[in-house]
DNA sequence: GATAATTCCTATTAAGACGATATGGATTAG
DNA sequence: CTAATCCATATCGTCTTAATAGGAATTATC
């Protein structure tokens, strides 16, 4: 959570331009060009794109890539998984975790980012859309109301 | 996101034993047969700690290491911030960077999370109290109901 | 005051993650 | 056939982080 990975960064970039491309598919060169980046860094992270089915390839000469669903169908959050690996924050099975002391606390800080993130599709990411303000946990029937004070 | 960090895990560990501790000072050497750690490991998480007077020492024989405040009034917020770095996403300060294509949705993201951490106190975690259903963000304005389908 | 117990501080090492590059193979239009 | 293009893997270098090391400063006790 500290700061978005490069690879995703750039991989939004890429899924930005296949998105502006629109059926057209683009060459790993084109897109090298456009955003300063080099073909051999691209392909790399164009090859887990194409295996989760985010993007299309055509091989051969006039190939490329291609969105392979349209924007408003690819949520912002299995390009994240994908690209900046799994939102965790303790992957402990049991319910009491010597290590993290209390996993549910944890699993439903996952659980706020994940459902906010599957809410959020590319297409929003590149229209710019803001999201109002964030819903937050709140302690279940254990809480003590006023534990925290000021 | 991806886990917690160690030190943030035996940060965590640390201050359940000073928590119950109960205003009796333990030493480094104490915790380190009880968490099983070495001791210069704890010391090193130990001064953040206390820099962030989340924790008092001691100093001398009979020295040893408080809690400066009951678990009630530490939030895991702060514990999080100060042994696993700030929770950011993207820390472009413009409205239209170019890496991250939209800020608000990282920042929604942030908020999200941190506006759940600063409403858990280190005794919630500690009494294993566990969260409800989280919220979520929400799209604003701008948003075009059903853009995800499915 | 000497001594021992303890915290305090900084430097250094070791291992792993990640960005980036290099090299070559597989496929296909023309 | 050949050139354009994607496909796959191996490797290198840097940065972060866990963990260790060595010693300085403080203070209770005798």
């Amino acid at each position: 959570m500290n700061g978005l990975k490069t690879s995703l960064k750039v991989g939004l970039r890429i899924l930005e331009l296949l998105s502006r491309a629109e059926g057209h598919p683009l060459t790993v060169r084109e897109m090298a060009v456009r955003l300063e980046q080099s073909e051999k860094y691209l392909e790399q992270l164009l090859l887990p794109l194409r295996r989760a089915r985010i993007v299309t390839s055509v091989r051969g000469p006039h190939g490329g890539y291609l969105l392979a669903r349209p924007a408003a169908y690819i949520t912002l959050l299995e390009i994240v998984q994908l690209l900046q690996g799994p939102v965790t924050f303790c992957e402990c099975p049991s319910r009491d975790c010597k290590e993290c002391l209390s996993p549910p606390i944890w699993q439903a800080l996952e659980s706020c980012v994940e459902a906010s993130m599957v809410n959020v599709s590319l297409a929003d990411v590149l229209a710019g859309h803001t999201p109002d303000i964030p819903g937050k946990i709140a302690l279940g029937p254990n809480w003590v109301e006023g534990g925290l004070g000021i």
